[in-house]
DNA sequence: ATAAAGAGAGAACGATCGTTCTTTCTCAGA
DNA sequence: TCTGAGAAAGAACGATCGTTCTCTCTTTAT
């Protein structure tokens, strides 16, 4: 019901079509998201691909281009998906619960090892380099999207149920990585049912609002790690 | 109003106090929270805590025990904040919105990167290797102690509160650092208010609607950065 | 048919990886 | 006082890092 165009998280040129370009891609998109980026080397990926340097070298100027057509790549996948979804769905409500379905099925699905841009931006501390601006502009993607499909299902503050949506994704994906995925599915299902509640029942909008809680607690020491 | 014991995450044996050790701890800690673990060497580290290399194997026997002892360090002060709030507050139901304030307080702190934990996950895969068991005790050490509270405080679902909690944490850490921090603090808030409620309005069964969600004060400005 | 491009095979670059070593100096405990 | 541990200083280990190179195929387009 909505029509998605391909959108480019990366300033990657367009790629040639090639046999040894896509069993590099592949070999590394396999590898990259089940060890990690920084851990792993050429050698090894090359090796696995039955490619030799002079291939690699020839497709991807760059270990960082490799990593970042890696991410594309994980994009599109992302993106056909919610594409998909959307088409199956019988109205905008539909389309986020499907979206959702989308996640929470990956839970469960073997190798799983949490988001695959989550993951990098552990790995890639510039907020200005090129692997972080594709990891938020994946994101920032994902977010629109989500605002859009809330508005359309004519939820009152999209944006908002937007940031919602989106921080519920990343708390399940890392939850169901780390801890219990059937725990992660219902509580990221039931939180998504609460937020499109409110296209049901518009009207209630205004709850007592609850307490505003004071940040400077009476702990001292602030220190760095969450 | 609990006491809580320090628990070891790893199986390190006790440290002895030295001031080339404190240095190295530090250094390492700094570093590898800010710029990843695999992608720093134990050259920088030794040259940035002003130590041989000797020095630095006097008190590590390898890398992976410097990492431990980091993420070992980590919980401490997870730990140590969390007994705080506890100590501070005046009932369960407090102690809980008490170490919330703590978690989302951190997302505003220059050159919070999100939680050491989920980031080391990312860099090693083996789930039964000692990192990884460092970052799943100190995970099931959280889970526990959120579900103690949410029981103590009459919670009817104390398991679920806490899966919820843990993961809405998991979710405002994230998008926290990914986002913009100001609606990842007022979402996580405003869920773990909507948890408590149970606390003071008893379930009815055991699957029991959320009660409503306040939208008004939620769109403060900032939309999703990027 | 001919030229251009893609791919295989492998040597080699300097740099850095984690780790081990020897040597010297300092300082606190016995 | 003697002893032994901690720390500084730095050379060196083999391995691997990302990258560049030459040289020889094979495939494809003109």
């Amino acid at each position: 019901m909505y029509s998605q165009t391909t959108m480019q998280i990366t300033d990657l040129p367009p790629a040639k079509n090639s046999a040894a370009r896509e069993r590099l891609l592949e070999t590394a998109a396999r590898i990259f998201y089940a060890e990690g980026i920084n851990s792993v080397g050429v050698d090894r990926i090359i090796g696995e691909a039955a490619v030799t340097r002079a291939t690699f070298y020839r497709h991807f100027p760059s270990k960082q281009d490799l990593i970042l057509a890696y991410l594309q790549r994980v994009h599109d996948d992302f993106n056909a998906r919610a594409a998909a979804a959307q088409a199956a769905a019988k109205d905008p409500g539909d389309a986020l619960k499907l979206i959702g379905h989308n996640i929470t099925a990956q839970l469960f699905e073997p190798g799983f090892r949490g988001c695959a841009f989550i993951n990098a931006a552990s790995e890639f501390e510039d907020p200005n380099g090129p692997i972080m601006r594709a990891v938020l502009a994946h994101r920032a993607w994902f977010h629109d999207l989500v605002r859009d499909t809330f508005a359309a299902a004519g939820h009152p503050q999209p944006d908002f149920a937007a940031s919602r949506y989106v921080m519920l994704r990343d708390g399940a994906t890392t939850a169901g990585y780390l801890g219990d995925p059937s725990q992660a599915r219902d509580a990221f299902d039931r939180s998504v049912a609460d937020l499109l509640r409110f296209i049901d029942e518009p009207a209630e909008t205004d709850a007592p609002p609850l307490p505003r809680m004071n940040l400077t607690s009476s702990l001292t020491g602030a220190s760095f790690q969450a």
